[in-house]
DNA sequence: GTCAACAGGTTGTCAGACCAATTATAAAAA
DNA sequence: TTTTTATAATTGGTCTGACAACCTGTTGAC
């Protein structure tokens, strides 16, 4: 006979697959604080012991140093994501804007084809708020190319790979930061970029991921043509290769 | 002025130094069980939430497995260090290994499509002889490897994009050196790998992207299953959504 | 004899209290 | 005002008691 071995997941274990969560998703950073036993006791809806017992476990493990009196807090020399900031920043800091277009095109295809598979109704949710929020800021400038950066993290983020969104973010803030100043501000089309963005959601809500790429392309494609007729130095080139144009 | 950085020895570290004693002195033997957290308590004269957290850690480390409603009993396997120090912490750091294979995964499929677009004679060239030179050095695992991250980097050159290659770079070195250590050599399989690289630089020189890519996967697979095996809180995941699965 | 119900032992979890170390704040002294 | 000191608030460390969940053996009805 298979004697089943299923054995219920312990308290202790569950907090730790939730903190486990917050810093893979970024939330909590090398060095943070993590909030206080008795808060994140009331917080998970569990004892203080079993906090307790997951905390200790993940301090002998290596994640956490604590200091009675002052808190718990984040090792940083555990391996996370982050740990490319220092010297991705300096590699993207070298290259042609070119280059970074179009490692951020390919991105972006991937990040919306998966999240075209992972995203449920809450990410949906969440994506409109985003779309809406590039709606009602598309009259200021500035306010409107934040928003648009708040889309595409909400969109990494339903991707569900702190990985690729923490590289993401790093290519569209170079680009943002170096070029776009450089942009009169009647380039841009904050009503085209809205529109893109709702059927790029629509896309997703849908699971159509192929279309869902093909249209962040479009999107993506607004702001490089402008860029590419103000300075000549810049050629445009082909569609990523690893997308399939499809007739939207 | 000079710190002394002393710190008082916790209670549960005690228990533990306690309860190592009895099993050094043959005292406790493999199979046995400890007394119950109660008795301990008393007889220690110590709080049972110490006991607890001694217990507890040395659980964790592998001492002891425990059965609730049973007791905690002392394996009959060796307690050996290591697990603590080497293993057990690096599959709980393991937790985004497969959200960094995921990322490589989608980067070399971007890079073998562009570089089936691209790559000319020289190219095709370069790619045979990292090929050859996986093969000749198949025998050596070291030198295997560094063959096989030779090939990446040059199919990464063909795609002519820096950002993407230098990106591609570091996510490989940083699986290579975090991970792949842990990876019994008698698990990579030179022969196969030479056989999908092979297959790789084919299909780029046919110009077909979509087959190129999807013998990658395959290429890249090899290792993550292996890797999933040797690590079960690795858990397999889909392929990644931007390719299309074509029969070879 | 078989099976259900019960009782005892043991770990798992929770709640509250108090101790100990640190930090923040306020009062007092210079 | 500036510095020092005293006090309070915050936070991890420990203790205790209570109950739940689980395993095991015993008892008793059938």
């Amino acid at each position: 006979m298979k004697v089943e071995s299923i054995q219920k997941t312990s308290t202790p274990e569950l907090v730790v697959r939730e903190i486990l969560k917050n810093i893979k998703s970024g939330e909590l950073k090398p060095g943070d604080k993590l909030p206080p036993e008795r808060e994140l006791s009331k917080a998970f809806g569990v004892g203080r012991s079993s906090i307790r017992e997951a905390v200790s476990a993940m301090v002998l493990v290596g994640y956490f140093h604590v200091t009675q009196g002052k808190g718990v807090f984040l090792r940083d020399d555990i391996p996370s994501p982050h740990i490319f900031n220092g010297k991705l920043r300096d590699v993207l800091a070298a290259y042609w804007i070119l280059d970074l277009i179009e490692t951020r095109e390919h991105l972006e295809c991937s990040v919306v084809r998966m999240a075209a598979a992972k995203a449920g109704d809450k990410e949906i949710q969440q994506l409109r708020e985003a779309v809406d929020a590039i709606r009602a800021n598309s009259a200021d400038v500035n306010r409107f190319y934040e928003s648009d950066f708040d889309f595409h993290m909400t969109l990494a983020e339903a991707a569900e790979n702190p990985v690729m969104s923490s590289i993401l973010k790093m290519i569209i803030e170079k680009l943002h930061a170096d070029y776009m100043a450089f942009m009169p501000d009647t380039l841009c089309r904050p009503d085209r970029a809205v529109e893109t963005a709702e059927r790029i959601v629509d896309r997703i809500e849908g699971k159509d991921g192929e279309r869902a790429c093909a249209v962040m392309l479009e999107h993506l494609g607004i702001v490089k043509t402008e860029l590419v007729r103000i300075i000549p130095e810049i050629k445009p080139h082909r569609n990523p290769q690893n997308m399939v144009l499809l007739e939207s």
